[in-house]
DNA sequence: TCAACACATCGACAACCGTCAATATGAATG
DNA sequence: CATTCATATTGACGGTTGTCGATGTGTTGA
């Protein structure tokens, strides 16, 4: 397995799927749930994570590049390739290089699954 | 409005909840409405804290007190005071003084209105 | 080969966060 | 009252995080 890119693979059981609520409404979450959720949560837990998240995934053809998220931020380019690492190792991100530029695209199921853990379909 | 309890009031809006995704996927999400969001975020995006949550939860009658709390962490009651301080105060759990005891409970909405946001229901 | 460009990495710094021991508060009970 | 019990607050400490400027890396085009 790649070095980062470890999220999603939140494993919902069959059982965890149909009932009341979401898992995390339902049963004590256990420690090692627990710490497979948490980076992702701390990595969209940023104002400007959360920004490049959605500025991404709004973007024509669900990705955009990094020159492109420079410009919407007032902060430095350092700062915000950091963040994009971040998202990307969380798993969220992905990245793809073409030619100079790279492009970053959400993982949306990544997403759905940390949604379906905390907010549950019911 | 009391001191703390800031949470919620996501406002979704009805062409929000209508369309194809969440709304965090479908356009670029504002300065404001990150920094409404993000605070709810970072107080699930710890390990103690979302078991918290989760433990709270599966309790019977929805509600747990501290005591029982307590039991569950190889924590400081301090420590874990300050963890239900911070989840209180997010907005994600309600706090309810009988005689000595302080009762938690979850604010399912709150949890499902972050899910609604980040994960969207399509 | 060289210069320009897009992006990543490094090193440093201040601010924030999780934890604890000690202590405070406040309710029940004798 | 005094005591005990449940919970909160305080103050301190080390570790983490967001940010920057400086620099490195790899690609394109002259």
């Amino acid at each position: 397995m790649s070095k980062s890119a470890a999220g999603s693979q939140l494993t919902l059981t069959p059982v965890e799927t149909a009932a009341c609520c979401s898992p995390l409404l339902r049963e004590p979450l256990s420690l090692e749930r627990a710490e497979q959720v948490v980076p992702l949560l701390k990595a969209l837990a940023d104002p400007v994570r959360l920004r490049l998240v959605s500025i991404v995934a709004a973007s024509e053809g669900g990705e955009a590049c990094v020159c492109d998220l420079n410009d919407s931020f007032d902060l430095s380019q350092p700062t915000i390739s950091h963040h994009l690492k971040v998202l990307h190792e969380a798993g969220i991100l992905d990245r793809t290089k073409r030619g100079v530029w790279v492009y970053y695209a959400v993982r949306r199921e990544v997403l759905a699954d940390i949604a379906a853990l905390i907010g549950g379909s019911a």
